[in-house]
DNA sequence: TATTGTTATACTCTATAACTATA
DNA sequence: TATAGTTATAGAGTATAACAATA
């Protein structure tokens, strides 16, 4: 009879010397870090990287966000839709198709508490990473999504 | 008038100097990849990674592979369904409850055309990494999930 | 003609609960 | 009592197609 699996002795995974393998492994356990400390905020990672765009390009609209962000038009409606409804976001025309995205006043209260958590999360997400590797770890993500 | 946001001036977004949003664009940007990759295989990126670890592990139950890949029991079945459907794995008695799992021979021819796949994939990904960060891009990755 | 915002829809991935049979 | 495999289901994220209003 062969070992119970359950006691498995040496599992060999060839998957963990793989850098696409590790990219999606690290990313799937640090987005779901995330998520549980943004729960209690009610937001979820996309919402925060909206609402930074925003705060950060007032007037700015939808369409034009979703391109920065690679999310499509059609999934950016419902994301604008919730930020509004809940009254952190505010809509101005800009013409008769577009409509400019705004920062209310409690969607400035909510970004002061966001900032905390993000900033709290990345800082010790590149603590996580020993420091000799730690300087290099944006610069090669960067080289593989920007442009 | 406003400028049309269409043509946004000078957009600033705060997501791209942030490293978790970066591992987020960097991993689904990657996995987009690897997925065009593999579909004239009629494989997707997690079939890869259980055929990987049945190769090296012959005998190995989906459960035993579920824990090392951080999928859930309940996912494991339809994926390992498909798989022996295909005829890729086979699986074999190990007690009442357990199946150790194999690759078939038409598994294996298979895995010839995957290993060539994946190999591209990962020096392509790797070659897309400033030299000079190049190296520390996995240990980086490890830090972040692996135990 | 092209673009914005929107709805509808579908597919994947992920998470939980519950069931059976077995240990 | 705990585990393996399974089914059902629900929530996200993501992709395409289509439409009305507008440029």
């Amino acid at each position: 009879m062969v070992a119970h699996p359950r006691y498995w002795p040496l599992m060999r995974d060839p998957n963990a010397l793989l850098p696409g393998y590790a990219l999606r492994r690290a990313s799937t356990a640090m987005m779901a870090e995330l998520g549980a400390r943004l729960a209690p905020l009610g937001l979820r990672s996309t919402d925060v990287s909206i609402l930074l765009v925003v705060d950060a390009n007032p007037g700015i609209t939808q369409s034009v966000i979703g391109r920065a962000l690679d999310i499509q038009r059609a999934n950016m409606a419902p994301f604008i839709a919730r930020l509004a409804e809940r009254g952190w976001v505010a809509r101005q025309r800009v013409d008769g198709r577009s409509q400019g995205l705004l920062l209310t006043p409690d969607g400035r209260a909510l970004m002061a508490q966001v900032r905390t958590v993000i900033d709290r999360f990345e800082d010790d997400l590149l603590n996580r990473i020993p420091a000799e590797h730690r300087a290099h770890f944006l610069p090669a993500l960067q080289a593989l999504w920007i442009r």
